[in-house]
DNA sequence: TAGATATCGAACATTTTGTTGTGTTAATCT
DNA sequence: AGATTAACACAACAAAATGTTCGATATCTA
């Protein structure tokens, strides 16, 4: 990949992460990108089309790299040989990756593009739990699957939320042992 | 209150829900507002300093009768005699109350400001969320109480969405079962 | 090294924001 | 019912943000 683009977006990125510590998302402007990255107004738009498209970018670079370290090696890629053993070393191994990223993570956390922000993690995590149900990890057969995913899924999120609220006080095993307690 | 002044909010409300009917809330300008409500500029500025706060302004319409309604005569107002039955129930009324807004609701839920609408109903659920773990209600000792508030009140939030999503298919009785199903 | 292309910087039209002032209309209060 | 009060529309405005275009310059890749 072309260097200057790597610089181009690398400033960009820390730009608004830099921003994203002292404002909301929803506060901000690309005007406030551009001065903040020293990046030229017709350099943005060539490679944005507004600040969520940043925003879209960042998220998909970190869960994109979660994604693909992890599931390969440590969890098989089809799961047909899942257990909730794999199931709960994935969330720890999410979870360190959060941590690695901490500083953006919690400005994220506070600002009004959590949800857009981790939409990705959403649908990955979706997937992924809807395999485990059909493992029969966590299944309950009284409520409607989908509804059970969510719930699973918006739990895990609220995992992180709580976590970072305690600035990481606990490790990410124990935070793993805290979430399997509440849907055995 | 000034009649006046009910009909120029109404006027606004309703611009702001017709619109979310057709883009996000990320991407629609108090301008739009202005020429959908056919408000002026400044009567506008004068009530609402944002279309942020326009939101919060129904929110809060919205979630204060939903908790006057309901909280005095079928729940007592000290939860010093909280029941399950009484928690469950209350989930119950909430659900017919968005059922009323059905329109607005599957708009807001379709939108970026999701998070923000329901941020009232967020802390009024952990209270009432914090009050019935403290009666026994889904209590389980292995994981703190703030985490275990948070994932109760996320998860009821999911049933609201996954509710949605099957166009308000089942009732809210059984609704609630299914939310209860998952905690207890 | 040569060619391709990413960037800059500046200029520009357009939209949006937020404020202010004046006259008119409609509600409230007694 | 009449006087008072206050909300409203309209217009004008400055300031900020958006999004596009251009040619010149710098930097990468092959």
């Amino acid at each position: 990949m072309d260097k200057r683009i790597a610089k181009t977006n690398a400033a960009i990125y820390a730009a608004l992460a830099d921003l994203l510590k002292e404002k909301d998302f929803a506060d901000l402007s690309v005007e406030d990108i551009l001065q903040r990255s020293g990046v030229s107004r017709s350099t943005f738009y060539a490679h944005f089309k507004t600040k969520g498209d940043v925003l879209d970018s960042i998220s998909r670079n970190i869960f994109d790299h979660v994604f693909s370290h992890g599931l390969s090696r440590e969890h098989s890629h089809d799961f047909s040989s899942a257990s909730i053993f794999e199931y709960e070393s994935f969330f720890t191994h999410i979870l360190y990756h959060l941590k690695d990223e901490e500083e953006l993570i919690r400005s994220i956390l506070g600002s009004s593009c959590k949800e857009r922000f981790f939409k990705d993690l959403r649908e990955k995590m979706s997937d992924l739990t809807y395999h485990s149900l059909h493992e029969g990890i966590f299944a309950r057969k009284e409520v409607p699957e989908d509804f059970q995913i969510r719930t699973i899924v918006e739990s895990f999120l609220s995992l992180i939320e709580y976590w970072f609220s305690t600035d990481l006080a606990e490790s990410p095993e124990k935070m793993t042992s805290y979430f399997v307690a509440l849907h055995k």
